[in-house]
DNA sequence: GCTTAGGCTTCG
């Protein structure tokens, strides 16, 4: 923007404040051209809000209806369209422009709706708004729209005339022009109207080269190896680590904490680590660092790709930019040298015997066997391939289930740890996620208490052992409940969750210890499944604290989106982290009838065998065709023809009716004269009514036999790693809005939001019935249309944890986590 | 308030 433009929006809003302070009130409408009506035009970069008058409540676009009270409400919105200024009269006119709000995680219908501006509004919007542009209005009034039937956006308009009407603007700074005078006045404003704002610290971080014995330093590192607090012989526990940075000096860290929580969160080897206060000392002539007074600790994953969230328990920390570049910088260095184990984590799946390995883990039961030893029962969702060591106890020793289903036996590995360990044992407490570092995977061990005689014979089981002491870092470590690895098992354990919510056993880890429930839990919708030892707080409260914690709070739901439950369905990557739309079914047709016109001939690899297939007609008689299919030689010869073909040349709605017949079809299409997947838009694979989608990033796609090894079931995990396509998981996202009577807090449902309706999102996608059940417990919840006497009290588990805005700044989101909605008695065709 | 540990497998 020009000098001369911007001094012209100054004017305007010193003339606007001018008008308001008249107080004119002029209902008239055809007086309204002679008022000017505002535009504030607000400072480039800081978005509306900064100089927004505090009484305006902001409401949503798409709850935006003709029969609210716009009375103090403000809307907010991106501006998508600006038409042109019509002339109605002689100096009146009108201008028609649509705004979107920005939500880029939640989608819903609705988002965008008509404003329409009259009289000088509508002429000051037309010389001072772009395209772009951010912008709150208020004073508005709300019709219908009669445009609805055609352009299908909003049900209503909004109407901005008059003297309460009013428009504030934001819009960016341009990034190449950092000494405009916008930007100076700002910085004027700044250190003239706040000057008594704390003074800024900056620390300064020494090379690994440059430590100078007896010198109290701050450092960033790349840890190379650690040891997870392990109780000293003096009163701490005490972490051991070494830490190098691109410097390539190694130094040894010696961490005394009496609080395993003020310890670095180091949970692997290649996390990036900061520490402020710590002293060089010299011992056996090297530098070794030590924490000294005031010391604190921030860590972060040390993957390349992974969002830098400081891992720590202080409630404040600095963290800024400048700490984001060096993190990134150390990523980088560290990819480049090797520095990350090639083998990070193992799943039970994988285990090797005679081998030591870190295991990712939810613990589900405890026994002390005796005084040197404690048996930990564990599972992570995965089946090691060979029998398991059992071990027999008394049940009255037991805490936590005692005896689980087959299925669920078959999962779990019992874990021996010894010595040092048993102590540390004692403070874990079933449910909780944890890993097990440097533990040993023992074939054939037979002498190990508990066990019975009929199994001591048994040689052909693994047993896994966590020996004493601390060498190699061995230990446990509780993982905090946001670490990506938790949620990452989290998904896999779900998997038995249709096991979980039947499994009597299961209630005994999770429900709710009977001290912390409300007395008045008749009237509640929720349940937490957690087993925090946190009493209930106020949103007030919990908005004063610092991400990474967990709260439990007693709420009302005000409001969710999106409303259509149809958009809660997302495509997760767990490998980038994408979210993705469900494709819908016009966009997929279109893309089988793309690949149709290009499956001409081509040959296909050696292990296929070609055939045609005709497709089964469907009612209205369309005519009957033959598809080449092709199927696995090696499966063809075990007799399982049905169990996976790859289909060409047909239309989504044939696929659809032939995934009738066969277990897996995979829609192929000819590239080059050879067999290749379709775009990866489309589903790579059908399952019955299921469609699985694979991330178009992350996959290397193409057609490859999957390895079936006989009498593996073939699913889609299967069928996705032989074609190298990443798959995709069927995620549900909503975010809700909670309210007490301290205020309302917006947070996301996600992570946990199978476990909160009781519905996997992959039923969701082909389920009636689970959509039906999604909508029922939202109706239940937040009934339609209803007060908020109507709405049940919920209690919920909140996790607080720091995100990033569309800025790119740090925000601190919040995710209802461990909380399950009970089947809700308030609606009548609830099913049984 | 002072000390603790200061890597480097394996009894069970």
């Amino acid at each position: 923007m020009s000098k001369r433009t911007r001094r012209s929006l100054y004017a305007c809003v010193q003339r606007c404040q001018f008008e308001t302070q008249r107080g004119k009130t002029n209902p008239d409408p055809s007086n309204r051209h002679l008022n000017a009506m505002p535009v504030y035009v607000l400072s480039e970069g800081a978005g509306p809000g900064t100089r927004m008058p505090a009484h305006l409540t902001r409401i949503s676009i798409p709850l935006i209806t003709t029969r609210m009270d716009c009375v103090n409400k403000s809307v907010k919105g991106k501006v998508i369209c600006k038409g042109p200024l019509m002339s109605l009269a002689a100096n009146d006119f009108t201008l028609k422009s649509v705004i979107q709000e920005e939500e880029s995680d939640v989608l819903s219908q609705n988002m965008s709706i008509n404003i329409v501006l009259f009289g000088a509004l509508a002429e000051e919007f037309n010389q001072t708004v772009s395209q772009g542009d951010v912008l709150v209005a208020s004073g508005f009034t709300v019709a219908e729209s009669s445009t609805f039937q055609d352009d299908k956006m909003h049900p209503c308009n909004l109407l901005l005339s008059g003297h309460n009407a009013c428009l504030y603007v934001s819009r960016l700074l341009p990034p190449s022009d950092p000494i405009s005078p916008v930007a100076n006045k700002r910085s004027t404003i700044l250190s003239t109207e706040v000057p008594r704002r704390p003074k800024v610290l900056k620390y300064t971080y020494v090379r690994l080269d440059d430590l100078k014995p007896k010198t109290v330093v701050n450092v960033y590192g790349v840890v190379v190896f650690f040891k997870p607090p392990f109780k000293s012989r003096g009163s701490d526990f005490c972490s051991s680590l070494k830490i190098t940075d691109q410097s390539n000096q190694k130094i040894g860290c010696t961490i005394f904490c009496d609080k395993i929580d003020d310890h670095p969160q180091v949970f692997q080897v290649g996390d990036i680590i900061r520490m402020h206060r710590v002293k060089a000392q010299l011992f056996n002539n090297t530098i070794t660092l030590l924490n000294t007074h005031g010391f604190s600790v921030v860590t972060f994953d040390g993957a390349v790709a992974s969002a830098v969230e400081p891992r720590t328990s202080s409630r404040s920390f600095h963290f800024d930019q400048e700490d984001r570049r060096i993190v990134g910088e150390l990523r980088s260095w560290a990819a480049s040298q090797n520095l990350i184990p090639s083998v990070p984590a193992i799943p039970l799946a994988g285990v090797q015997p005679n081998s030591y390995f870190d295991l990712t883990c939810q613990l589900i039961a405890k026994a002390s066997i005796d005084t040197t030893c404690t048996l930990l029962r564990v599972w992570d969702g995965t089946k090691c391939p060979r029998a398991l060591l059992k071990v027999i106890v008394e049940p009255n020793v037991t805490e936590g289930p005692s005896s689980f289903s087959k299925e669920k036996e078959n999962l779990i590995a019992n874990v021996l740890v010894y010595d040092n360990h048993v102590e540390f044992a004692r403070e874990l407490k079933p449910g909780d996620f944890l890993r097990i570092y440097n533990l040993r995977a023992i074939p054939g061990s037979s002498k190990v208490p508990g066990l019975t005689s009929s199994q001591s014979v048994e040689v052909d089981h693994l047993a896994f052992h966590l020996h004493g002491g601390t060498t190699y870092g061995r230990g446990i470590r509780v993982l905090p409940e946001n670490s990506p690895d938790v949620q990452e098992l989290k998904r896999s354990l779900e998997m038995f969750a249709e096991d979980a919510l039947s499994d009597s056993e299961l209630l005994e880890v999770w429900s709710t210890p009977p001290e912390y429930l409300d007395e008045d839990t008749a009237d509640t919708g929720t349940e937490r499944s957690c087993d925090h030892d946190i009493r209930p707080v106020k949103l007030s409260e919990v908005k004063r604290c610092n991400p990474g914690q967990i709260h439990h709070v007693r709420v009302q739901l005000r409001s969710y989106k999106p409303r259509r439950l149809h958009q809660v369905l997302k495509l997760y990557c767990s490998k980038c982290s994408s979210l993705l739309d469900v494709p819908d079914d016009e966009l997929v047709a279109g893309l089988f009838s793309e690949a149709c016109r290009d499956s001409g001939s081509c040959a296909p690899p050696p292990w296929l065998f070609s055939g045609r297939v005709n497709v089964p007609r469907d009612s209205s008689g369309s005519p009957n065709r033959a598809l080449s299919i092709h199927l696995s030689t090696q499966l063809m010869s075990e007799g399982k023809t049905k169990e996976l073909v790859f289909l060409m040349g047909s239309t989504l709605e044939e696929t659809r009716r032939l995934a009738a017949g066969y277990q897996n079809i995979v829609p192929v299409r000819s590239s080059d004269s050879h067999l290749a997947l379709l775009d990866l838009s489309a589903p790579f694979l059908f399952r019955g009514r299921k469609r699985y989608y694979g991330c178009k990033q992350c996959s290397e796609a193409a057609v490859r036999e999957p390895r079936t090894d006989g009498a593996e079931v073939i699913d889609e995990k299967v069928i996705a790693e032989a074609l190298g396509v990443q798959l995709l998981q069927f995620i549900l996202l909503m975010k809700l809005e909670l309210q007490d009577a301290t205020g309302t807090l917006d947070v996301f449902l996600w992570r946990d939001a199978e476990l909160f309706f009781g519905v996997s999102a992959e039923d969701a996608a082909v389920d009636q019935e689970a959509q039906r059940r999604i909508q029922q417990t939202m109706d239940a919840l937040c009934p339609p249309g209803g007060n908020a006497g109507k709405r049940p009290w919920l209690n919920v588990c909140l996790t607080a944890y720091l995100g990033e805005d569309d800025d790119g700044l740090n925000q601190t989101c919040y995710q209802i986590c461990h909380t399950t909605a009970t089947r809700a008695s308030s609606t009548q065709s609830e099913p049984v």
